[in-house]
DNA sequence: CCGATTAGATTACGGCCAGCATCTAATGGC
DNA sequence: GCCATTAGATGCTGGCCGTAATCTAATCGG
């Protein structure tokens, strides 16, 4: 195949970089290649390069790109209503379309400092920060919660995390 | 080289655990390869497969030494002294012999149900839930400060992250 | 309507990894 | 003191990765 539409280009990047934010949630930055992501979207990994500079500038806007989403959401939601979801098993079965402090933390933490993807996680983690009352405890329980109940998922102690971070919170 | 005492050889298998156990929560399991692990303890990556079935087999092992480390500290602490300490920047920039909870926890999501190496993380967690009382808000508070602390490593947020924890948990 | 541009496909390269087969030499039971 | 055992070294394999050069065909400006 040849060129495509300018609009059909700018619709692909977007496609690539919604299915990388999901995918990389899903199964971590290391877990996921740059040919997962093109076949998810239908393209082949050559093309990749002609839309972005590298795998390291796709989590960059990934990261943006889920924070931006969560933006969004978090516009229609009282405090109750918030917790209960984020708080939910859901929540925390589906981390590919869930919160992305939860979801991109563990690979956050070994990115080298001054990076992009860095910047848009932390200023995804001041939006936390701001809508919960400047309460940056309250964040650290919430994705803390989230955190280890998805590494503990399917044993017993799972829900019970879940539960008790809800009751702190409410 | 060839054949190594039987003294030598267990002495070996566990500075390849402690090695492991330190390297994986430094930079995740997926930024290690058993050729790094085996290198640092002076060893070629050959001989590791006498020793392991699998680098599966040494996450678990990695996982299990770095509770019972943490075991053999919390006994000799009281919980303000326990919380000064985990929630200073000396503990998020050193995270290699830090929390296990906190550094494999980006790993450990990932890992399939029924895995001897979530089972040890999961029994880990219940070690931290019990010694702070039953309460598992306090873990998730503790573990996500930790968390977050890291991934925003660099930025004026990650220590008001530390401080506002550590204020929630006095 | 033509030709320069460009999105995407194809193909290839260099590097790294987990795992294993084979070799080597020291051990430790007899 | 012999020799079967075995820890570790060496070297290979098959696979996957990120990246890039090249090709192809469709677009879009002039």
């Amino acid at each position: 195949m040849g060129r495509v539409s300018q609009a059909q280009a700018q619709e692909n990047r977007k496609r690539i970089v919604e299915t990388a934010a999901r995918l990389f949630r899903e199964r971590g930055v290391a877990g996921v290649s740059v040919a997962d992501v093109m076949a998810e979207v239908g393209l082949t990994h050559g093309g990749f390069y002609k839309q972005f500079a590298s795998k390291e500038a796709l989590v960059a806007e990934a990261v943006g790109q889920a924070f931006d989403e969560l933006r969004g959401k978090l516009g229609g939601l009282d405090r109750a209503t918030f917790l209960d979801e984020y708080l939910s098993p859901a929540h925390r079965d589906d981390p590919g379309a869930g919160c992305p402090a939860a979801g991109f933390s563990g690979d956050m933490a070994r990115e080298d400092e001054g990076n992009a993807a860095l910047a848009a996680y932390a200023s995804g983690i001041d939006l936390y920060a701001r809508w919960l009352g400047d309460d940056l405890a309250a964040v650290s329980t919430l994705v803390g919660a989230m955190v280890l109940a998805r590494a503990t998922a399917g044993t017993e102690i799972s829900d019970r995390i879940l539960a008790a971070a809800k009751a702190a919170l409410a």
